[in-house]
RNA sequence: GGCGCUAUCGUCUAGGGGUUAGGACGGAAGAUUCUCAAUCUUCAAACACGGGUUCGAUUCCCGUUAGCGCUACCA
C-alpha cells in the first residue's frame, strides 16, 4: 500500500525552501498552498530551511526567504529549522540503512563517476550508476573506510519491481525500479543529499501531507523507497503544477521579476498577490468569485481544487487584482501601506490629519494601479514637491492665453468664501462663460496645474482636497 | 535519448457522452466629454491532431504531436 490513512483534523505540512536564492514566485505559491491547507484544517505549518547544499546556501538567502514570507503574510507555526543543524540525525539514518542492507558505501570518486557518465552518453547508454560498489562486501567496505578512504553512501534500489504512490492531485503514479539508480544518500564528506534529509525530516517532523512542486514527482519514488526502508508510513503527496512564464517555459529571471520582494517594490498589495497566486493552479468551487480575501481563501482551499496542468504567470491579471484590492480597502487600511511608499520615495506629507488624509485616499484609490501611485502620480495631493508631467502640460497647458486665464481664475477663487465642489465648479463655469471659452479647456488646464498630471479625479473634488490656498497658489504659478 | 506528467478562448479556468462550450483577465468597438489609468454597454476569442468505443464524442480508450519535469556526492 502506498498511502496511509491520515488525520485531516490535525494535518502537519511544511514549506522547505533551499536558501540558494531569494523566495521566488513558484516557492511563494507552494508556501501559500501549504499555509492555506494548514489554516483551512487548523493544522500546523513548519518552516524548514534545506541548506544541505553547502556550496550554494547562504545566510543572506535565508534572510531573504524569511523576509519574503513575512511580506506575504505567511506565518509558520514551527521553525525555521535548519538541516545543517540536524546532521547527526541524517548520518544515523544512513548508518541504519547500511546496517539493514538498504544502503552501501560507494568509493567511486566524483571524477570517475563523471568520466563514466560521459562515456555512457557517448555510447548512447543511460547515464545510470551501475552499482559498482554494491558488490563490495560490507566487511571490506568497513576496512577501506577505516583506512581513511573517502566513501559516499548509496541507496540500494531494488533491481526489479516498481514503486508507486497515490498523489492527491495526479492520482496513481508508478515508476519501474529499473529506471531508478542507486542514488547517493550521504556525500563522502558526511553531508546528506536532498532525498535523505527530506525524508528523514519529514518522518521526524511527522508530516502528514507533502505539498510541493510537480518538479518533484520524479523524485518521489526514491523517497517512497526510503520511507519503506526506514519503516515509516507514507505521507500524502500532493504535487502542484508549475508556474510558467508567458513563453510557457519555466519562470526565470528572463521573465522579469521572480523574487516576490520585487512585487512589493512595485506596489503590489500582499493580499492581492496571495489571491492571484492562489488561483494559479487551484480553482475554488464553481460559482465562486475570483476576488477572494484571505478568510475566503482559507475557507475554500482544498487539495481537490488543484489542477494538473502548469499555469502561466499573467502579470496583467495580477495588476487587476491589485487595483481591486486597493479600491476595496478602506483608507485606514491603505494608509500604512501608503506610508511605506512615501518613506521609500522621500515624500513628506504636509497634512497628517486623518479626516483629510482618508478622504483624499478614498478620492484617489479608484484610479490607483499600485501603491506606488500614491507617491508618484498622486504626489501633488500630499506635498508641494512634485514634478509636472511634460506630456500633460504639452497637451493641456500649452496655450499662454489659457495660462493667463488660470491666473485670473485664481483670483476668483481667492475671493471665494465657501470652497466646496459646487461653488468651485460654479465659479469656473461662470468664468468660462464670461470669457467665452470652453469650460473643458479650463478644467483640463487646471487639472495639470493642480496635480501635475493629465489624469486625476474630478477637478472640483481635487480642488476641495487641496484646499483654497493651494488651489490658488498653483493656479497662479501656472501663469508663469 | 530514457522515464514521468500535462493538453478547453492570447492567459487563468468551469463544464462534461447530446450545451448557443460558461466565467474572469486581457483585447476591440461604442457611450460619457472634466482628463482616463475611472465608469457603463456591446463584440471577437477555445475543446491540439489521428484513430477507435458509441446512435452520438470536446468529454471515455489508444496513438501522434507539443510543452513541461526528472535523469548530480543540487534542492
Amino acid at each position: 500500500m502506498t498511502t496511509t490513512s491520515q488525520n485531516l483534523l490535525q494535518p502537519r505540512v511544511r514549506f522547505a525552501p533551499s536558501p540558494t536564492g531569494y523566495l521566488h514566485v513558484g516557492g511563494a505559491r507552494t508556501a501559500l498552498f501549504n499555509w492555506l491547507f494548514a489554516r483551512h484544517f487548523g493544522g500546523t505549518l513548519v518552516l524548514r530551511i534545506e541548506d544541505t547544499d553547502l556550496e550554494r546556501s547562504t545566510p543572506e538567502m535565508v534572510e531573504g526567504i524569511l523576509q519574503g514570507m513575512r511580506w506575504l503574510g505567511l506565518n509558520w507555526d514551527e521553525g525555521p529549522f535548519f538541516q545543517t543543524q540536524r546532521m547527526e540525525m541524517y548520518r544515523a539514518a544512513a548508518a541504519q540503512l547500511v546496517l539493514s542492507g538498504h544502503a552501501y558505501s560507494c568509493f567511486c570518486s566524483k571524477e570517475e563517476l563523471e568520466r563514466r557518465r560521459q562515456a555512457a552518453a557517448a555510447e548512447g547508454r543511460p547515464p545510470k550508476y551501475e552499482g559498482t560498489c554494491r558488490r563490495i562486501a560490507r566487511e571490506e567496505a568497513e576496512r577501506r573506510k577505516a583506512a581513511g578512504e573517502p566513501a559516499a553512501v548509496r541507496f540500494a534500489v531494488p533491481d526489479s519491481g516498481s514503486t508507486s504512490f497515490d498523489d492527491a492531485v495526479f492520482g496513481k503514479v508508478e515508476f519501474a525500479n529499473s529506471e531508478l539508480e542507486d542514488f547517493v544518500l550521504l556525500r563522502s564528506d558526511g553531508v546528506p543529499t536532498y532525498h535523505l534529509s527530506v525524508v528523514t525530516d519529514d518522518i521526524d517532523m511527522r508530516m502528514t501531507h507533502i505539498v510541493r512542486g510537480a518538479d518533484h514527482i520524479s523524485n518521489t519514488p526514491k523517497q517512497v523507497l526510503l520511507y519503506q526502508a526506514l519503516g515509516a508510513p507514507l505521507p500524502v503527496f500532493a504535487h502542484v503544477p508549475l508556474i510558467l512564464g508567458p513563453d510557457k517555459t519555466r519562470l526565470s529571471k528572463r521573465h522579469g521579476a521572480t523574487s516576490v520582494m520585487a512585487y512589493r517594490d512595485e506596489g503590489i498589495v500582499p493580499e492581492a498577490f496571495r489571491n492571484f497566486l492562489s488561483l494559479l493552479g487551484w480553482t475554488p468551487p464553481a460559482g465562486t468569485p475570483e476576488v477572494l480575501g484571505d478568510a475566503e481563501l482559507v475557507r475554500l482551499f482544498g487539495l481537490d481544487g488543484i489542477s494538473k496542468s502548469n499555469a502561466v504567470f499573467d502579470r496583467a491579471k495580477l495588476d487587476w487584482f491589485n487595483t481591486e484590492y486597493i479600491r476595496a480597502y478602506p483608507a485606514e487600511k491603505l494608509w500604512p501601506l501608503i506610508q511605506e511608499e512615501w518613506t521609500k520615495a522621500g515624500v513628506v506629507p504636509e497634512r497628517t490629519d486623518e479626516v483629510w488624509l482618508f478622504s483624499t485616499i478614498d478620492l484617489l484609490k479608484p484610479r490607483a494601479r499600485n501603491l506606488k501611485d500614491f507617491a508618484t502620480s498622486f504626489r501633488a495631493f500630499f506635498t508641494d514637491h512634485y514634478e509636472t508631467d511634460p506630456a500633460a502640460a504639452e497637451k493641456f497647458l500649452k496655450d499662454p492665453a489659457l495660462r493667463q486665464m488660470l491666473v485670473e481664475l485664481a483670483g476668483r477663487y481667492a475671493a471665494l468664501s465657501e470652497f466646496s465642489e459646487a461653488e468651485t465648479e460654479k465659479v469656473l463655469r461662470d468664468f468660462a462663460a464670461e470669457k467665452n471659452m470652453k469650460a473643458g479647456a479650463l478644467i483640463n488646464g487646471s487639472r495639470v496645474a493642480l496635480t501635475g498630471q493629465g489624469v486625476a479625479p474630478s477637478l472640483f473634488a481635487v480642488m476641495v482636497s487641496l484646499g483654497k490656498e493651494k488651489t490658488v497658489a498653483r493656479l497662479q504659478k501656472a501663469g508663469g
